[in-house]
DNA sequence: ATAGGGTTAG
């Protein structure tokens, strides 16, 4: 192995992270504080480490990458500091966040932002709100970033007076253009709220920006919630003039279609998406006990402590069942009558680690869980109520989102 | 090689 100093070592984990080749990233950092390369990690591979452990939500590898700075004097410096808000952040581990930002004697706009971002992402909206304040106090200006968090706070609380005041404010008094996220951030809140023609409405009357498939998948989200067929459908033809229809956003159609109980269309859409040959992806699930990875998909039988699983999968139903907790079938997409929707909705991915996670940990432990896909109504109350009946601390990390179940409450309770 | 980003997905 020819000698590589630290600087080309990074240069390969930079292209690492922009191939998504996340996990490799980590190996070249362990072999690197192994000294197996004969160089060590410096600042920017610690950042760059962050980045990925926030992007697979690597904890305990987080840690170890904060403690490798910490005891090589990069626990001070401010990107690192802003890069440790984001990736504790981006884990759910906002306590830690919260104590890094803290701690940081020298905030700036990035900080802040972070900090903002944060507390939005993991459902405390009116403390982003409260923060913002706090950095008007501090004198650090705001810019677009922070202006995304803050906008993404407003909409899963629901705050649309608030939210609507800091889109005009953003422009009036700070001079900042709103952006596609901008818009797409309060085309989501005036959605969640119901205010779905003012969505649409304000989607259609953007002139510089034009409206990109994630923003429609914002407002077909929100028909979704709010059982929109009718612009349902003309969203899903605006993403298919994009050329961008993915198979999710026929499955939102579905949802919107059995929501209200429209057999026939579900029926159409289902045979259009089989002829076409638009595939589902497979919910999947993923816990880590003991340092060990533990997928699972729906109604998984692979694993090698399935019958456990089961039964204890049997037990929580009957335990929540006692507490009152009754199976939401709204998700569901076929035409079933509610005994068997019942049925069908029992071993969703997140169920099935939810109750590894009851079974392999002891009483008291918090559950982390990572899931592929959104987290149906269903799956949602469940863990509302397992948290309640089992007195545990259950977090789901969907794609971008957590959900923190705590004593039969979700801190995104009633927006999500 | 250098920080912080919203929304959608059975």
């Amino acid at each position: 192995m020819p000698h590589k100093d630290t600087v080309s070592w990074n240069v390969l984990i930079s292209s690492f992270l922009r191939n998504k080749r996340t996990r490799d990233v980590l190996g070249v950092f362990d072999s690197m504080v192994r000294d197996e390369f004969g160089c060590k990690p410096d600042d920017v591979t610690c950042l760059f480490l962050l980045q990925a452990c926030a992007d697979l939500g690597a904890l305990e590898f987080g840690d170890k990458v904060r403690n490798y700075m910490e005891e090589n004097g990069y626990g001070d410096a401010i990107k690192l500091c802003n890069s440790l808000i984001s990736m504790y952040s981006r884990c759910g581990c906002l306590d830690q966040a919260y104590e890094v930002f803290n701690r940081m004697r020298e905030k700036n706009v990035v900080t802040w932002s972070a900090m903002i971002s944060g507390l939005a992402m993991n459902g405390h909206g009116r403390g982003a709100l409260e923060a913002f304040r706090q950095m008007g106090q501090a004198g650090v200006p705001p810019d677009d970033q922070t202006f995304t968090g803050l906008l993404s706070a407003c909409s899963h609380c629901g705050l649309l007076d608030e939210g609507m005041l800091f889109f005009e404010t953003m422009t009036k008094q700070y001079g900042i253009k709103p952006n596609i996220h901008h818009y797409g951030c309060i085309a989501d809140l005036m959605g969640r709220v119901g205010k779905l023609d003012q969505a649409y409405e304000l989607i259609m009357s953007m002139k510089e920006l034009k409206p990109d498939s994630a923003l429609w998948r914002t407002l077909l989200g929100a028909c979704r919630i709010h059982h929109n067929v009718t612009l349902g459908e003309t969203v899903v033809g605006h993403l298919v003039e994009l050329k961008a229809q993915e198979a999710g956003d026929y499955v939102l159609l579905l949802n919107i279609y059995s929501s209200v109980g429209d057999w026939e269309k579900v029926k159409d859409t289902r045979r259009f998406m089989k002829e076409r040959g638009i595939q589902t992806s497979l919910g999947c699930s993923s816990i880590i006990v003991k340092g060990v990875v533990h997928e699972f998909l729906v109604d998984d039988v692979s694993h090698s402590r399935k019958e456990e699983i089961y039964t204890t999968m049997d037990e929580i139903n009957k335990q929540l069942k006692i507490a009152g907790y009754v199976a939401d079938i709204t998700s569901e997409l076929h035409n079933l009558d509610e005994e068997e929707k019942g049925h069908a909705l029992s071993y969703h991915s997140e169920k099935l680690a939810m109750a590894f996670g009851i079974l392999a940990t002891p009483p008291g432990t918090t559950i982390r869980i990572a899931k592929n896909l959104r987290t149906c109504v269903d799956c949602h109350e469940f863990a509302k109520a397992l948290s309640w009946v089992y007195n545990r601390v259950v977090v789901i990390r969907d794609r971008n989102r957590f959900h923190h179940f705590r004593e039969g409450r979700c801190s995104c309770d009633d927006f999500w």
